[in-house]
DNA sequence: GATTCAGTTGCAAACGAGTCGCAACTATAG
DNA sequence: CTATAGTTGCGACTCGTTTGCAACTGAATC
């Protein structure tokens, strides 16, 4: 299940160099195992891909570097519904949001982007008078192919 | 910001009963405890309220009945897009899902029922073949009040 | 290229939320 | 009243994340 990719791997660097945060090899090596993942990493499995890139690389420095990228509104943090342990999972923010959708039988994790969704940010912003800055729809349930069993 | 009292205290205790599951005093002093609460209340909260009630309750029996009450779908967790630390939030589940707001700048939250929310995860439901459970919105942004300042 | 220094790093220790194994206890059915 | 399956408190533990600190380094300035 491929993440769209809507945007250049690239980006998150981009986005540095524009802000002028320093580039250092470790983000480098954090950044580039961000923009080239195809599906949802949590802390852990993101330190293990960036230390194939740059070895030095700390478990510090990558919880460093996720507070830095949700700081500056590049990446998202997502639960999917705590299905694998109580840790947080990091996606690259694109252009529209969208929801996810976890199995809680086969453990799926699946994305759904909706203009209905829009519509309902929408209306958040006009009749509560809230300015949203992020926003966050998790879905627990069944998948198509689990609802029949069980 | 009293929560909607849709449904009459005991009635979480009501459930445990006709369910068949074993009533202790320990869990009558917390289930009495999120009948009654007016906020959403995290772990250590609702321990100390629990123990005001009945001083021998445990943080593991907490922990537990929890559990017990998530498997019976009878409260949600909630993040409250960790404002306050990486701990949740509970609360009773009540006749309608809502959407919960929270202010990024003064730390209030907000609830907000929309039919347009109804309309979203029936979409989810027909198009994705997905059989929803449990659902949850959560919105971090600036309130009408704090929207001028900063 | 060398100098400078605020920003960044690895390390190890600490943290907080939540879980678990176990022996003692207790609510409920018979 | 008894039997027993379910529940409890306790303490030790796990796991994800954070922190203080001395050493290091990117990049701006010369």
């Amino acid at each position: 299940m491929p993440l769209p990719q809507t945007e250049m791997p690239g980006r998150l660097q981009a986005h540095f160099a524009e802000r002028g945060i320093r580039m250092t090899q470790q983000r480098r090596a954090i950044l580039r195992v961000m923009e080239t993942a195809t599906k949802h990493l949590d802390a852990a499995q993101l330190l293990r891909k960036a230390q194939k890139l740059d070895a030095s690389v700390d478990r510090s420095t990558v919880y460093r570097t996720l507070q830095l990228l949700k700081r500056h509104g590049l990446i998202d943090e997502l639960d999917l519904m705590h299905i694998h342990g109580e840790g947080h999972y990091y996606e690259r923010k694109l252009n529209r949001d969208h929801i996810h959708m976890a199995c809680l039988r086969c453990g799926k994790i699946m994305e759904f982007v909706s203009d209905i969704f829009e519509k309902l940010k929408g209306q958040v912003e006009k009749d509560c008078r809230f300015r949203i800055v992020v926003s966050r729809l998790e879905i627990g349930g069944y998948c198509a192919g689990c609802r029949g069993a069980k």
